[in-house]
RNA sequence: GCCGGCAUAGCUCAACUGGUAGAGCAACCGCCUUGUAAGCGGUAGGUUGCGGGUUCGAGUCCUGCUGCCGGCACCA
């Protein structure tokens, strides 16, 4: 006879089972209809097998059923192994290596001579739902890791072989079963095939390298989503249809903001009204900068021998643009390059005069213009291009002002995120990388400081969530960065913090210390959006083109009704431009029908219609973009509350 | 860079298995003086991304390149 355990239900209550009961013994023991949604259990919080025994420690207990958001996990995790068999079925001689459960989905990476195509999927999803259909049970053995390598390596499943060989000694090799097919894996997985369901889909299929590293073979991935129910699934794809629609590719050029060229791949053509968006940009953040950093200008190409002395020349060539005299012949032919970061500049700047223990922190600004040769597959939209402006600032100070200037810029970081509205921040910690230079105990030391002032940004506020990347350092130091979201939930950093040991050695920069002697200063390179590009992209992604009044390229236009109004129409944008807005006027002969839908679509924040009643009455009409609603104002009061409306949040903040 | 896909008018798309490119919207020109998301009529617009090949004939088939899209890798 078994051991008694005790279990703790949802409920409070308190039961006494055999160690040898299963979750089913469990869902049975409480009623039948239970059991029969039972499609896994959780023991203190870890999801496992309905057929595991609870073992003897006991605890807590909560029986999964379908509908459980955390039976997603399991739904998604079972539908990546039926893909694996149906892709097996289908397609014999395919190695299957992994498939994990992803955000929304799941995807399987195959290796097979020939790569998957689109067409293929209709074909494996239908293959799918027969599996699903068959309901086979998902059983669970232990093999001896003998046994496993033995049998995959007979079964040609060499990565598998791999797999099984990573294992830690001493954790069980677990093979999950579903009819004749099996695999490796962690597991835990529902009861059946059965209850993954319907409601899948695979979206596309990718290449991805096998874990993940360049040097290895590319494998096809087959990437799919799965809900537990229709109308979830429904849900999802019509978010990502209305997500499509706020592509900042899209919008750029609907709004005609900027556009791309086959002639200059990477580099960006902004329009009118893409580059007031770019300046309201520059402006705010200048205006940030005010009274604590000092702005600077460092030149676009310089000899590469100061990239050599920087170490990019060493560590960076490849992704750099060599720049010389287009004359072969030229005798005072140099090698130059543009300017792949802007801190070179600055510490040239630094280093221009002596500086005192007394001088620091120096904190040196600059919306630098950089180029860099990204991989062509890298590009994309304003998110990755290879010429870009960064908002980019270098702080020359004492080891003991560290701590306390990344705290600064983490919250001029953070309020400058809260005036654009993003709601969802991820901060990383990034450590030492493998290629790196400096001694270790130089990282030691960083990374402990820098480690509590991710706990202290971590608690600073609830939009934030704070992480460890292990390994992800810049080969000078490690770094903080905040990261922010686009339409589709990707996920691109935009401010950074990275502390720098090595870059004022390189270039001899020192400052005279207390007692006298010189002394290297830490540099800390930050930038709030990163790239104002990249920043601009995801701001249009996240209002969807629909900005507020203080940072729209337009922000008014005044549209007649018929001529008789002309002269008021251009009066009161006279008004409106005096107070500082940016207006257009729309004096068409077109039915005001047309000009609404027109300025509409181009996303103008405000219309303001002015007939023969407003001229009379020295009246605007007011409409909002995205309302049918009408307000009627006078003049005097529609200027006033645009004006204020329109006021950036950094100076409203300053007035009041 | 790697794997897969795509490339026709400014935009969205059409052109059966190869038979010398067509529509809507936008643009331009007229008419309409109009009250809150498309008035009416007309005109113009393409060396089908670029280069080679197969063929009597190529937007369509083959091939090289370029760019873009989705991932992967990279991201100082």
């Amino acid at each position: 006879m078994a051991q008694a355990v005790s279990l703790i239900f949802p409920d409070g209550s308190r039961r006494e089972y055999d160690a040898v009961a299963t979750g089913a013994d469990i869902a049975a023991s409480i009623s039948k209809s239970l059991a029969k949604k039972a499609v896994a259990y959780a023991l203190d919080g870890t999801l496992r097998d309905l057929a595991d025994p609870i073992g003897e420690a006991g605890g807590r207990i909560e029986i999964i059923t379908r509908d459980d958001p955390r039976a997603l996990e399991l739904i998604r995790h079972d539908a990546a192994h039926v893909m694996a068999e149906a892709v097996q079925e289908l397609y014999p001689g395919t190695q299957v290596t992994i498939g994990p459960v992803i955000e929304n989905g799941f995807y399987y990476d195959f290796a097979r001579d020939e790569p998957f195509t689109p067409e293929d999927l209709p074909v494996i999803e239908k293959k799918m739902r027969e599996i699903i259909a068959r309901n086979k049970p998902f059983t669970k053995e232990v093999w001896p890791r003998e046994r496993a390598r033995q049998v995959f390596r007979d079964k040609g499943e060499f990565y598998k072989v791999e797999l099984v060989d990573a294992i830690p000694e001493g954790e069980d090799v677990k093979i999950y079963a579903q009819g004749d097919w099996f695999d490796l894996c962690r597991g835990p997985h529902m009861v059946s095939t059965g209850q993954i369901g319907n409601a899948f889909k695979l979206m596309k299929v990718a290449g991805a390298y096998w874990r993940g590293d360049s040097e290895n073979a590319m494998l096809t991935r087959i990437y799919g989503t799965a809900w537990a129910t229709q109308e979830q699934l429904d849900q999802y794809l019509h978010m990502l249809e209305e997500a499509e629609k706020r592509d900042h590719r899209r919008l750029g050029r609907e709004m005609d903001l900027f556009h791309f060229q086959e002639e200059g791949p990477g580099v960006v053509f902004w329009h009118a009204k893409g580059w007031r968006l770019f300046q309201n940009l520059v402006s705010y953040m200048r205006r940030r900068l005010d009274g604590t950093y000092e702005e600077v200008n460092a030149p676009q190409v310089l000899d590469h021998s100061l990239w050599q002395t920087s170490g990019h020349w060493g560590w960076y060539k490849e992704n750099m643009f060599k720049v010389e005299c287009a004359d072969e012949e030229a005798e005072d032919k140099r090698v130059f390059a543009l300017k792949p970061m802007n801190c070179p500049g600055h510490v040239q700047i630094f280093k221009h005069g002596l500086k005192s223990y007394r001088d620091l922190p120096i904190r040196l600004a600059e919306f630098g213009t950089v180029h860099r040769y990204e991989p062509s597959g890298a590009l994309h939209g304003l998110m990755r291009v290879r010429g870009f402006t960064q908002d980019d600032a270098h702080i020359f100070c004492t080891e003991e002002q560290l701590a306390e200037e990344c705290l600064k810029i983490n919250e001029l970081i953070l309020s400058t995120y809260a005036d654009f509205g993003f709601k969802e921040i991820k901060v990383f910690l990034s450590t030492r990388p493998e290629k790196r230079v400096g001694s270790d105990a130089l990282w030691d030391h960083a990374e402990e400081i820098m480690t509590g002032v991710l706990e202290e940004i971590g608690r600073s506020d609830s939009r934030i969530t704070t992480a460890i990347n292990p390994g992800d350092g810049a080969f000078y130091g490690p770094k903080f960065d905040y990261v922010l979201k686009d339409a589709i939930g990707r996920e691109w950093q935009c401010g950074t913090t990275q502390i720098d040991f090595n870059l004022p050695e390189r270039f001899g920069a020192f400052y005279i210390d207390r007692d006298s002697e010189k002394k290297q200063p830490v540099m800390i390179h930050r930038a709030i959006c990163g790239s104002m590009e990249r920043f601009l992209g995801i701001l249009i992604e996240n209002y969807a083109g629909h900005f507020p009044l203080w940072f729209a390229p337009v922000q008014v236009v005044v549209a007649t009704i018929t001529s008789d109004a002309d002269a008021y129409a251009c009066e009161v944008a006279g008004r409106l431009k005096a107070a500082g807005l940016t207006v257009e006027t729309d004096l068409r002969n077109e039915k005001i029908n047309y000009k609404v839908r027109e300025h509409s679509h181009a996303k103008v924040p405000v219309i303001l219609v002015c007939g023969k009643r407003e001229a009379e009455e020295r009246t605007v009409n007011m409409r909002r973009l995205g309302s049918r609603e009408q307000a009627s104002l006078s003049l005097e009061e529609a200027v006033a509350s645009l004006a204020g409306e329109a006021t950036p949040p950094d100076m409203r903040r300053a007035a009041s």
